[in-house]
DNA sequence: GACCTCTCTGGAATGTCGTTCCAATGTTGG
DNA sequence: CCAACATTGGAACGACATTCCAGAGAGGTC
């Protein structure tokens, strides 16, 4: 494969290119790729491919895969909880609710972002998205009439959970999804629960107990029910009343 | 680099190793990379140098790297829940508070849990780790009184709490120390909080609020107020008397 | 218009990784 | 002593992220 020296002119390419490269066309193209194709289609061959551009391209707009990742996870993100930006003056209750239901839907969309979340999150939490969420989570509590020497652990509580919850549920769907075209949620429920029911009596009796539990549930409702379990905790610590559990409109 | 046809010979290893491989000593070797190089440091190049073989011998035993990451992860969190197996009859809340600061530990000792915990469960969320977790705080759950029905409801709540607080909060630790040998975690969560602080005081005006409250709070203390509030959350739903709050030893 | 300079481009090359392939080895049982 | 067999480990492969660099276009200067 040793070729001569004529080689060295290498064949250019036809023009410059009509529209202009920017970070935001790439990162909108990674975005569509990890929709597309899951994680691990996000490539950067397949993205000069889409781009019809080269590598050397793409790293003079974005310093490495790592940096364009989590910049597709923050434009979603972003998205996300745009529905009410500064807070509508509805209940706080119902906001965060809204918060950690936009979440759930843009996992839901983009099958790729709970896997991106929980990876950003435990390498970095306090960088990135996080701010994000916590501010939108924060100003509700902060309506609630929580004292303000407790508005960070109650913040916190609020958007540990609903970052663990959204990874695991929205993943349900997700799955179901890469199982198989004509395999839905509920047929992957289905074989997660009776994969529970199989296991060992002796060392999981509580598991095999909710087997059935966990294939009729609703991952929404249960998003909401545990939101309301941290409510419920938090205002009744901090105020004495506990009136806290205003019920979901459903 | 076309060498003659003699070299096909190939050296021949001394011979057969003495200890035969076996998938545990593998795995074993896996959570020692791990350990001490972190999440990169786990490739099959520096197995076998480690184990003194080939990629082969290695292959035999272990289907693929990803599987071999889930063993991993497995190990770790058995030997961190098997700290009191079947549940010692103490409170159930103090049984629920000693799980999670068992997985606590168990990052903190480990710092690629973390993030192996949140991918894992956000791709196969109920298989491998997840129904020992479950289990474990499932029969505190049941321990508490919670009617039947709302077993899997509030056994969820209570476990994504948990694994989103202990990924997010053990990476305080984790992250500090590859920040450098000097850096402690209350260096870390000092540039943590000042940059909270530098945000945007239009956008962010809760997060710049609480990032003094970021940079003086405990880890643990919050995990275990977080588990409260939604211990608390689930005993006023289920128990009118709602008694819940047994504080925390300290 | 000819020149320089600076930003931006994209094709080739590099090194590492997970994984596969297979000749060779010790072991087991006939 | 020999033929299956489970197991080993070295070499090779293809894909990937990343780096390098020759060059194209745009804007300025004379």
């Amino acid at each position: 494969m040793c070729q001569s020296s004529e080689v060295t002119t290498r064949t250019r390419r036809s023009q410059r290119r009509t529209e202009a490269l920017s970070r935001e066309r790439i990162v909108e193209a990674a975005v569509e790729l990890l929709d597309a194709a899951g994680e691990g289609g996000l490539t950067f061959r397949a993205l000069t491919e889409r781009l019809a551009t080269g590598p050397g391209a793409i790293y003079w707009h974005v310093a490495n895969k790592d940096e364009l990742l989590g910049a597709a996870t923050d434009a979603v993100v972003a998205a996300a909880l745009a529905v009410g930006p500064t807070g509508p003056p509805d209940p706080p209750q119902d906001g965060v609710r809204a918060v950690a239901l936009g979440l759930f839907d843009a996992t839901d969309e983009h099958p790729w972002l709970a896997a991106q979340l929980s990876t950003r999150l435990s390498r970095g939490p306090w960088a990135s998205v996080t701010p994000r969420i916590f501010e939108s989570v924060g100003r509700r509590v902060r309506a609630l009439g929580v004292p303000e020497g407790d508005w960070f652990t109650a913040t916190s509580a609020l958007v540990h959970y609903i970052l663990g919850a959204v990874g695991q549920n929205a993943a349900n769907t997700a799955n179901a999804r890469t199982l198989g075209p004509d395999t839905n949620r509920a047929g992957f429920l289905d074989s997660a629960s009776r994969a529970w029911e199989e296991l060992d009596p002796d060392d999981y009796p509580f598991v095999r107990a909710v087997a059935k539990q966990l294939r009729d549930h609703d991952d929404r409702e249960q998003l909401l029910a545990g939101v309301d379990f941290v409510l419920t905790g938090i205002t009744a610590r901090h105020l004495p009343g506990g009136q806290a559990h205003t019920p979901p409109a459903t």
